[in-house]
DNA sequence: AATAATATTGAACGATGTTCAAGGTTCCTG
DNA sequence: CAGGAACCTTGAACATCGTTCAATATTATT
């Protein structure tokens, strides 16, 4: 019985990493089971003995890219010390220097959409959470009087700027802006986001006076 | 010679058309050229003397959106004279609205990618650009000491922020909040955005004396 | 009206994700 | 250790795409 299944588990692990590489190459349309298959050494329908669809292998590759997305996003966080303002910042550009040197794992973690009907099963919703704690922390410090509700609010509508400033930066689409430039704008526009979100909190507190 | 050459324009709007509610309602995935065929009561293989391919017909809708989208945000912009800083959230909101009433087009426009080699044309590209010159009007009044190149990539960052918030906020990937609590997270986040750059702005030239 | 130019058709092609019966391996049991 | 049960792997086959193209039908010109 190990002997099968070790296999299985070996080969489910090499599958997992060829379609990591194979996005990254080709980007998420590039993504072929027969490729695939080729490139791990087996038949074109044993990749489904591995994994239930393509579906299942663009979540577990996206798992993967979240979960090193999680460490780099620690990493900046723990650098010094900083201050909350600082911080944030620091959290910012690593996004942005994550998403530029994985630009296309990381793009195939928003392009993907599930066949209509079928839902995100739950390890993968659970993993795309943890994101947010890393701006949280951060935010509590600034803004001790908000409740962790209003902080959750916060924070994602924080990420969701800065993620809208590289998505849109990073893509050929749009006019292509300098990686540098991009690391100036999203760096003003943070602390403006930031230092904004202070004022209208002092100014709500004297209101509320 | 103009029997020929009408009905084919007839028939090529009747397919932008019809591709158009297509994607609406199934969404990018969903454009099929079988369907469309059937639809504008033509042969399958006919949908290629309309349209080069199916990458010029999504351009063609997402001309079409593009243009209703600027159309919206211009009566936004009309809307009553207020002041430049609550022009800039009425924009936003009226982005929010348009990408929520418009969801799978509006989609359309950022998930397609050209097949790899071929580049996006001047008239698409041109298109887009048009979008910026609504928040930059606002912001030159907001920033007068800004150069146009320095107010260009302002609207372009705050333009991102917002759709940002928006891309995310509209998603069922992450997190699904309903429209009026995103339409408020806008509102502030756009308002603290603009409050802080006018902060940094009097600090900057305060420290240039 | 005859002929040249052009447009339209739908069958066919090559890819692609997915399935499945046939045949091979591995594992448990007597 | 032998033999059968359970499982795995295979590669051919299927359905569905976008796209092409020779044959046919239509339109324009002389």
């Amino acid at each position: 019985m190990t002997k099968a299944l070790e296999r299985r588990e070996k080969l489910r692990a090499a599958l997992i990493q060829a379609a990591e590489q194979m996005i990254a190459e080709r980007g998420l349309a590039g993504l072929k089971t027969r490729d695939l298959a080729r490139e791990i050494g087996c038949a074109n329908g044993a990749v489904y003995n591995l994994v239930a669809d393509v579906d299942e292998l663009i979540l577990r590759v996206g798992s993967r890219t979240l979960l090193r997305l999680d460490e780099t996003l620690t990493l900046a966080t723990n650098a010094g010390e900083p201050s909350p303002r600082e911080s944030l910042v620091r959290i910012a550009l690593a996004y942005c220097d994550f998403a530029a040197e994985n630009l296309q794992l990381w793009r195939a973690l928003f392009e993907h959409r599930m066949e209509t009907g079928k839902l995100v099963p739950d390890w993968s919703v659970h993993d795309q959470m943890q994101l947010f704690r890393h701006i949280y922390q951060p935010l509590a410090a600034l803004f001790p009087g908000r409740s962790p509700e209003e902080l959750g609010i916060t924070a994602r509508s924080l990420f969701s700027a800065v993620h809208g400033m590289a998505a849109l930066g990073l893509e050929r689409k749009l006019v292509a802006v300098p990686l540098p430039a991009l690391r100036k704008e999203i760096t003003g526009l943070v602390r403006a986001m930031i230092d904004g979100l202070i004022a209208h909190d002092v100014k709500g507190a004297a209101a509320a006076d």
